[in-house]
DNA sequence: AGTATTGAGGACTCTTTTATCCTAAACTAA
DNA sequence: TTAGTTTAGGATAAAAGAGTCCTCAATACT
């Protein structure tokens, strides 16, 4: 399993291009699809769910696009994960016991509750802003790679 | 999204009770199923996985059952995670990008890589024999709640 | 006004996960 | 040896997640 769903993956690491194209003009989806080789339908999808919490504005017709409510700096890594795959894994029993908690809690409650916190925190520290300028410093791809991109880099691993 | 499939909270959930049960004798799935609420025939398939693995011996017939190969003392919860939902969870990029790493980060990489060790920790540290005593402690449920059981919850939450 | 562009949103397909059911094989006990 | 019990494992079904496609509404530009 991995800790967030693609939806969710996939709209974070839109709007971290996002962040880094700047934030002044609407950016086309069609656009951040390409740039993440991702399919431009699908992430249209995605983004809806942040445009309907509020995330982003959408403008449709030539020059339409999306870009965010507020600046970047302001948005926190956890308001994406929330719109798209909500806050169960920030808040549910990790062994997914109904009724979990601090009085009826599972054998695994209290280590798991310590860690949820310090998980949490993370994605509420995280903001886009700061997310985009690391990308900018290591030089780093968010795209998506096709399968032939994976061998053309596990070619260049064994090297 | 949860952090752990379904079937892996099930095989958790079975063999935290197998612990609580005792480990001289083989204990019947349907038997096991029965006190999680689970269907019998699916958690047979998930222990099949951990009998695949060699984390537990099972056997046909009357008397038949499963049981575990080593004391539970020695069964960490990551061999159960591994075993059926694989090391995914940490070891994966946390966006999902094929080949981030210590070269080639994705702007969550450092933080995240800091984190996973310590889930990892949390998961290699704690033992069945461990959270089996948890739940004799804390007086706690394993048993999946129906629809009955978690309308009485709710009923009882209110008063 | 007309046309091209772009997001909104519904319908649909494909895949994976979750769950059920059936038969076979191994085993116990009478 | 026969009957009953229990895991193994394949076939199948249902549900959720991932992804595609088509039409509509809003918009900009000519």
């Amino acid at each position: 399993m991995a800790l967030l769903s693609k939806s969710c993956v996939y709209g974070i690491r839109a709007a971290i291009l996002m962040a880094i194209k700047g934030e002044r003009d609407y950016l086309s989806i069609k656009d951040i699809a390409e740039e993440l080789n991702l399919s431009a339908h699908f992430l249209t999808k995605i983004l809806q769910q942040l445009t309907q919490e509020g995330l982003l504005l959408s403008h449709r017709g030539p020059k339409g696009g999306v870009k965010f409510s507020r600046p970047a700096r302001e948005i926190k890594l956890i308001e994406i994960v929330a719109a798209i795959d909500g806050l169960e894994l920030f808040e549910a029993c990790a062994l997914g016991l109904h009724g979990c908690g601090t009085a009826t809690p599972c054998p695994l409650h209290e280590k798991w509750a310590k860690h949820t916190v310090l998980l949490r925190t993370l994605f509420e520290t995280e903001d886009l802003e700061k997310l985009a300028s690391n990308v900018g410093d290591a030089g780093l791809r968010l795209r998506t790679l096709s399968q032939l991109d994976i061998l053309e880099f596990n070619k260049n691993k064994k090297k």
